[in-house]
DNA sequence: TAGAGCCTGGACAACGTTGTCACGGGAGGG
DNA sequence: CCCTCCCGTGACAACGTTGTCCAGGCTCTA
């Protein structure tokens, strides 16, 4: 009766285990356990025996003890920014094909930009003790992670460095794609360019700004502050941003949108105003190429594929020192980079 | 020596546990994990004592081990179509938020479409112990899930019913929203209207057609078999339905497309047309507003959040019938589904 | 026919944690 | 002053699996 209780209030609901099979099959613990490894050594009428067992049953192993035994937990984790971010998608979806066809699953979550909740993800995830771990980091100080990666999490950062440790990071050329840009306008006749950016916080965003300005410095061209606004990515403010540069006394006679976020909400204060401006995006989107942006393309697959095949590389024993990847980026003429200035 | 083989080998690298931590702390094995968990019944001195050694060996709880202990995951699996398809974006992040607001992970991976591959995920996430499982269905006999939910796992259905098996599903009005959007378009005077589909196995994709049939003939108007392309949503099949569709005898004057991905390619292959041609398209997609297309918008956000907070109402126990839950959908009117018939 | 070797199968410990229970000492009441 | 009760603490088993090792039975050979 004692046992009745036992099962009853199990958690499992009613699991069978591997005792429960080898029970029923008339066999022993380890035989099972041969059977559902595949291992050899097992007689094909055993065998049958056992399968039959765990047919009956609805057997499954249970991988939280076999991973408790092994060590291994064949998982990567994935902490990104926001999963409903177009470019994410491709990037994780890279990420996920990688790992299956290592054999190990993906566990994610998004840190909405939050370092505290990137932290708190990450380190849930080590508890979990996933066999490595792919960051797309939100904060800029990743000391965190060191007594982590001291302890053996193979560890990769995408899209922006890690910060104050010594990491390997897969990177695009936010700054010479940034400046291409720039440079396609000048080189289309544009001598006042706007920059609506991320705030500078984020590695990303900085460099691109400074792209920018490289680009204008190259043409020796000035920039005036008001033609520069770095902050958040949050639509009143591009907004605003767009109007005053456009107001202004010397209006800009082109933009350049530092990510897809800030491109969307241009494009839209854009397609208010009567007279067309020039406009160069970071980060290609779907429908883009209908609507003719001309943009700044990376290759968020290819991120996500060459941060997990470094991840597993690591996993597989290789241990070279911490490398930076920066990946190209690709300019897309489609027309709103090629509208010469308008008379001032 | 043997000992320092041991550990040397030791899977997790060297990773402190619990004992080790009491060792240093000079107290018992449960003193600590009554730190570790905030249980009461220890000394501030004891706590001070054992959080110092927490931190000096870089002691990170072993979440395995605690899972096998406890039965509970704390983590809920997530099995979709393909997540770089943008309506999957929300939905998972909605997902994610809930999981977060129980203090859940998400665990997640893509079919690829392939009901071979939804199968093997869900069940590697069941082997797992997970303690639910959100799934959108690639295939369409969900028999094998039979076992595991009888076993206690909790299971919802999103945005495509389980097939064969009875259970929770969350869905959108796939039949209301096709029939009001191919009534939209008879109402500006549409009489030879085309409709191109994903494959009709897949449940949406015939509930749509079904939609469009019963809008033509809620208005009297037949519909010649040419008029229908179901298929896959492979881009030159979708391309030649509409060229076929398009230079027929009798052309077809306006366009419903069954999905993103077919109205994205339909969209491109209108641009190339000197005439414009009416379009509805199931989905909504990020800057579909700018190019003025109408379509029939789902909330994918409302799907996935209700699917998750019906799966953590079963995980709290509340053990109500299987049950279909269906959300309805919202025309936007942009223009693309405004346009005349052309002259035929 | 006996000995050696191989092959199948099982007993047992260990993985790192948590639940149960028991123990020792200090406080409070009779 | 002694007994009781409670509180802080720790020993121990258990979760379900896998690695190690040994036993028993078989075949093959001398």
């Amino acid at each position: 009766m004692a046992d009745i209780a036992r099962r009853t209030e199990h958690r499992y609901g009613n699991r069978p285990t591997m005792k429960d099979v080898a029970a029923r099959a008339g066999v022993g613990l380890k035989t099972v356990s041969r059977v559902v490894n595949g291992e050899p050594g097992v007689t094909p009428d055993t065998e049958r025996r056992v399968q039959e067992a765990i047919e009956a049953l609805g057997f499954r192993r249970n991988d939280s003890a076999r991973v408790l035994r092994k060590g291994r937990t064949a998982t990567v984790g994935l902490v990104l920014e926001d999963l409903a971010d177009p470019f994410y998608g491709p990037l994780s979806r890279a990420v996920e094909e990688v790992a299956r066809a290592h054999g190990a699953l993906l566990i994610n979550g998004s840190s909405a930009e939050d370092p505290a909740r990137e932290q708190e993800l990450a380190l849930a995830l080590c508890a979990r003790r996933v066999d490595g771990l792919i960051v797309i980091p939100a904060g800029d100080d990743h000391r965190y992670l060191e007594p982590e990666i001291r302890a053996g999490v193979a560890t990769v950062f995408v899209d922006r460095p890690a910060g104050l440790i010594d990491a390997d990071a897969v990177l695009s050329d936010s700054f010479g794609g940034a400046r291409d840009g720039v440079a396609h306008l000048i080189a289309h006749g544009h001598r006042r360019i706007g920059f609506i950016g991320d705030r500078p916080r984020i590695h990303t965003a900085s460099e691109r700004l400074r792209g920018y300005r490289a680009a204008m410095e190259d043409a020796g061209l000035p920039v005036d502050d008001a033609w520069v606004s770095p902050g958040s990515t949050e639509p009143e403010r591009v907004r605003t941003a767009v109007r005053e540069m456009l107001d202004a006394a010397e209006p800009v006679t082109a933009l350049f949108a530092g990510n897809n976020r800030v491109m969307v909400t241009v494009v839209r204060a854009l397609a208010e105003r009567p007279r067309p401006v020039a406009l160069v995006g970071f980060d290609d989107m779907e429908l883009a190429d209908l609507l003719g942006i001309t943009v700044i393309a990376q290759d968020a697959a290819a991120l996500g594929r060459t941060a997990a095949e470094r991840l597993f590389r690591r996993l597989d024993g290789v241990d070279d020192v911490p490398e930076r990847v920066v990946l190209g980026t690709t300019l897309l003429a489609r027309g709103s980079g090629e509208i010469p200035p308008s008379a001032g």
